[in-house]
DNA sequence: CCTCATGATGAGGTAACCTCAGCAATATCG
DNA sequence: CGATATTGCTGAGGTTACCTCATCATGAGG
């Protein structure tokens, strides 16, 4: 079935392929993330805390783009599993400050290797030319 | 910290830059349903009725990729706004044939339209050569 | 027919969000 | 300095978009 009048459907095709792409690369993800019985959401809270170290959940809510009471919640996940710990912020007794606990760490480290294993495998059918390439118009739509 | 090993940072970072890309062209087609005040899930549910025409609710959980039980509620959806009707299958008195009403046709056309002059507009940044490109290499992630 | 499979749906559950209200601590300003 | 507003977190409760399981009618094969 072509079902495609013949003027501007290359973009959307385009759009298509696009999301085909990224339908299967979601899915290599969430696959990847199974070992560790994590969610998406907790593995970019986790992924956020290796990058800047303890924050405020607050702030993590701004990192992650939720409502600051929803970040609440992926903490309370986090320290449930044990992965993070609460302490009192020294300089303002409102605040808290979420920071990985030592196997938080293990375990953070542990899925962005896995993840990039991941990317390497699924971009890796690409040759470096083609890479580049996807890289730098991947780049250009960004602008 | 720097971050990066050397090594295999840019498998890494590329798909860093493709989810970027792919949370901007999702954020630009939910805004462009905004509109018609339609989920994504309705709206790929329209879809699927243009291209396929009247569908059990079964064959469209199929195609959007949900449950059964799920599509139901999401045809009663379509249904309370007057944008499909169910009609019983001839050929099995069990079944039930979703099928989109006139009004229910016009909305998923003008929503068809929309997408495409949102891909036209997000792809257009892009000179022709890039854009043949681009599809060449997503397509060849796909194999 | 009798049994098993199938199509849709009611009932009820869950995950990941949300808003709003409340409390404590801090900042601001007359 | 004290009154007032603001900020940071979290309890309570809601919403959305899914899910599973049970039920009921119909259909298909021995």
């Amino acid at each position: 079935m072509t079902e495609h009048t013949a003027d501007s459907a290359d973009d959307e095709s385009l759009a298509e392929t696009f999301w085909a792409v990224a339908s299967r690369l979601r899915r290599q993800a969430r696959d990847s993330l199974a070992p560790w019985d994590i969610t998406p959401s907790q593995s970019r809270a986790l992924r956020v805390l290796t990058r800047h170290g303890e924050v405020r959940p607050g702030t993590l809510a701004e990192h992650l783009r939720i409502a600051p009471r929803s970040a609440t919640e992926v903490v309370d996940d986090l320290q449930t599993r044990g992965l993070v710990e609460r302490r009192p912020d020294p300089a303002d007794r409102r605040a808290t400050l979420v920071a990985l606990t030592e196997e938080g760490d293990r375990v953070s480290t542990a899925i962005r290797a896995a993840r990039r294993a991941e990317a390497d495998r699924f971009f890796g059918h690409l040759d470096d030319t083609d890479r580049d390439e996807l890289a730098r118009i991947l780049r250009t739509l960004l602008d």
